[in-house]
DNA sequence: ATTCGTGCAAAGTATTTGCAAAGTT
DNA sequence: AACTTTGCAAATACTTTGCACGAAT
């Protein structure tokens, strides 16, 4: 389902983990499956039922545990739009400066890439003499279909 | 301190508590109080001992229920940098479109403004078919001397 | 008088951690 | 054999909530 195939996912985070004397196992290997089977956000419990789904003796534990390694390797990103839960996003590999679009009514998620803004944020931080590492935008909007049909025909992303 | 004085702050919360059939009472005058005495960012917790230097009898309890009242009037803006706790920002009111960049290394809190930045959200917003809202642009980054100093001479903000 | 707000302490909830057993290299 | 990883359940830590009393309108 995505450009860049789960194989490769698997063989950069393996090239992680050996870089860092960490261990290949079964139930990693089934979150890894899990979190790049799909191109939708997840929460750590979600990921939970998903890597379950494949490995039913991946717990709680190992999920909130391997989370950080996928992040810290750049296969995951770890979002925040406010609610109590993290949300993890798994098409960073591909789109790797998309940022985020929440709609206030129907809380579906856009992702957006734009080069201009990439280039702005860029000019600002160096402008302020820092060097970039990583930007984030959220923009919170109202979408126009639900303005004037007070509802959206997108199904609101499941992702809190 | 600030250029929007506290007592317009207070006039404007208290015509917001007005609208909605809430009372003005003597705890949440403190917490206000305390909450613009300030530009810095700070957690709910440092605005509970803030508060209760000026009024003792303020609660952890209304701290936290008064917070969300503040934010929905507009006159402070929840941040959330990641960490476990939300910090809270009073300086929304002079400078409404203002971003965050937070130093990786010193961890330090930069607020900047650009209309560049601003109209670029809102033409990507429209393109998008939405009606911008609220918009948030957090920049993580290295301070350059940091980089060549291994240190930095700003001090890291409090706020986590 | 009525309704709202408060403090306290208990509850809630997402996430983290200690430990002994099991797995990997 | 040495060291990492796991599952379980207990522990954390921030925030929320129920309740009875007190305060504001």
């Amino acid at each position: 389902m995505s450009t860049v195939s789960r194989d490769s996912v698997r063989e950069i985070l393996h090239a992680f983990l050996a870089g860092r004397g960490l261990r290949k196992t079964a139930q990693r290997d089934a979150i890894i499956e899990a979190a790049f089977a799909t191109n939708e956000h997840y929460t750590a419990e979600e990921l939970l039922t998903m890597s379950r789904a494949i490995d039913t003796s991946v717990s709680r534990a190992t999920v909130y545990r391997t989370l950080p390694l996928l992040v810290e390797s750049g296969l995951l990103r770890e979002l925040d739009f406010g609610g109590d839960t993290k949300i993890y996003d798994p098409n960073f590999l591909e789109h790797p400066t998309h940022n985020h679009l929440v709609c206030v009514d129907c809380k579906k998620i856009v992702e957006f890439e734009d080069p201009n803004m990439e280039l702005l944020e860029n000019c600002i931080t160096r402008r302020l003499g820092f060097t970039p590492a990583n930007k984030r935008v959220t923009i919170e909007a109202h979408c126009d279909e639900f303005q004037s049909r007070g509802k959206c025909s997108k199904a609101a992303n499941s992702a809190r």
